[in-house]
RNA sequence: GGCGCUAUCGUCUAACGGUUAGGACGGAGCCCUCUCAAGGCUUAAAUACGGGUUCGAUUCCCGUUAGCGCUACCA
């Protein structure tokens, strides 16, 4: 039975390369009909926050893909303990009764490397059972087999065969010296009980695997297999990070611009994978089907935001496909809202919007127009037509007003109408839509005029022109 | 410092010894057009460097350089 896990500790909101490591997992269990489990790996109780398991879940639930099992490490503890006692018992650990040390005195030991407290390897059981009892605070030390030194091998699903010998690996801390679990125990008690079978996890833990396989094996499991993820990275090549990038990373930035949950999984998909052919935009299902260990590509992936600009243009992209190719009536319901107004008027606005908006947040300012009873002030020149001058305008914007009230307001009659005046005016056509866009719409760039007029409505449209008139007017004399 | 991983256009990537090194985003240009979009077409842009192996290396090996990760009683 394959189980794979995603295992966010609740230390800052979901950030993306989790999150694309939970899609990751999720595909992989979906194509081979496996079990998603989600684990909160919660034992740094320093660092744990409400504030950020919330954001979690809220990441999580905002994908959309669901999982089926849900555990806590927390409430876990006396599992932990568990297995920390059965490696003490097998003598593949020992009590470190070596005082925690300051920063300092961590700096001073560089220059080699670090592999155990001197001495405390050596303590006899009896003495170390003896100040235990005592109450002797202790760490709790993997006795990681040196002298003579072993390779530790396995096969990364994604990087292939890793080696390391023994002598590079550190004896690690499985229990701290208030008795809690560290990550790594607590990580391989918990995925050792919930049978993980296959462990979808960062690079960064590329290295550690050969401590975890350590444990495993104290522990007297089968190995699960491994495949590591390579890393998402900023565009100055740092691992993405909460604390030095801030809210660009974070799901929940992505969920509030308007992305669509669809394009941004796609989106993570496309950065560290590839189908292999060209296919870019991928529908879940497409993407369940095809996703494997082979297309993983082994060099960290860039994110490419700017402070300008906190989205990744592809993301950008993608998301506006989806947008284009959605019914109007699905895209209406999420439009709505970000554009808070009662549903029929953001049915009739949709359309005029919908190739003109990259992320559902683009709405407010592209469709901010329809929505206000009053425009907001722009500036008169801008009603002045292409070779026109504000005469022109002026002669456009009275005639409209002439012929308007008798025209009904859909876009073939407007466009006969228009086009019939335009002519009759003397002016190209494009002279006599620009002054009625401007007047209606408050600028130069939007929607195609007739159905942007035939949503306003007459009598919007009228009033408006109207007051593009007196401002033509009051310029005209003020001059 | 030690150990490990990685290295193709600005970015995401394809090419698992033989291609004019392909696609996408973004850029530039053209077309379409009532503006803006959308769409179509065109275009610039890459194998980090140095050695091998081979008839032939983006591809295999070694070295250099660079980046990243781990090196905690963080995860």
């Amino acid at each position: 039975m394959l189980r794979v896990r995603f295992a966010p500790s609740p230390t800052g909101f979901l950030h993306i390369g989790s999150a694309r490591t939970f899609i990751f997992n999720w595909l992989y269990a979906r194509r081979h009909g496996g079990t998603v489990i989600l684990r909160i790996d919660d034992t740094d109780i320093e660092r744990n926050t409400q504030v950020a398991l919330d954001s979690i879940f809220d990441g999580l639930n905002w994908l959309d893909l669901g999982w089926d099992e849900q555990y806590r490490q927390s409430e876990r503890l006396a599992l932990h303990k568990e297995a920390a006692e059965s490696i003490l018992r097998k003598g593949r650990a020992y009590r470190d009764f070596t005082p925690a040390q300051s920063a300092e005195e961590e700096k001073s030991r560089e220059g080699g490397p670090w592999l155990c407290n001197a001495g405390m390897r050596e303590i006899s059981r009896e003495e170390s059972d003896r100040r235990a009892a005592a109450g002797e605070p202790f760490v709790l030390r993997y006795r990681v087999p040196r002298e003579p030194a072993h390779d530790i091998r396995f096969r990364d699903g994604v990087y292939g065969e890793q080696v390391k010998s023994t002598a590079d690996i550190e004896d690690f801390a499985l229990l701290r010296s208030d008795g809690s679990p560290t990550y790594h125990l607590a990580s391989c008690a918990d995925d050792a009980d919930l049978r993980i079978s296959h462990i979808i996890r960062g690079q960064d833990h590329l290295t550690n695997t050969f401590k975890h396989i350590l444990i495993f094996e104290a522990l007297g499991i089968d190995l699960p297999v491994f495949a590591h993820l390579p890393l998402l990275v900023a565009p100055d090549g740092t691992k993405l990070s909460k604390r030095r990038h801030g809210p660009v990373v974070s799901v929940t930035t992505y969920r509030d611009a308007g992305f669509l949950p669809e394009a941004f999984i796609n989106f993570l998909c496309l950065l560290g994978w590839s189908p292999k052919d060209d296919r870019e935009k991928m529908s879940r299902e497409e993407l369940i089907a095809t996703f494997s260990f082979e297309g993983i590509n082994k060099s960290n992936a860039v994110v490419n935001f700017t402070e300008e600009d906190p989205f990744d243009p592809k993301a950008v992209w993608l998301n506006s496909q989806y947008i284009y190719a959605m019914p109007v009536e699905e895209l209406a319901g999420k439009l709505a809202p970000f554009l808070r107004a009662e549903p029929r008027k953001v049915l009739a606005v949709t359309p005029l919007i919908q190739e003109r908006i990259k992320l559902l947040k683009d709405a407010e300012s592209v469709a901010d127009f329809f929505l206000v009873a009053q425009l907001p002030p722009y500036d008169p020149a801008e009603l002045i037509p292409q070779k026109g001058d504000s005469a022109m305008a002026l002669r456009v914007l009275e005639r409209a007003l002439e012929i308007l009230p008798s025209v009904e307001f859909n876009h073939a009659a407007l466009e006969e109408a228009l086009r019939s005046a335009a002519g009759a005016l003397g002016v190209k056509a494009g002279q006599m839509f620009q002054p009625i866009r401007v007047a209606v719409c408050g600028r130069k760039n939007a929607p195609p005029l007739f159905e942007t007029m035939a949503v306003l409505g007459k009598e919007l449209c009228l009033q408006r022109i109207e007051q593009a008139v007196q401002k033509l007017q009051t310029t005209v004399t003020a001059n």
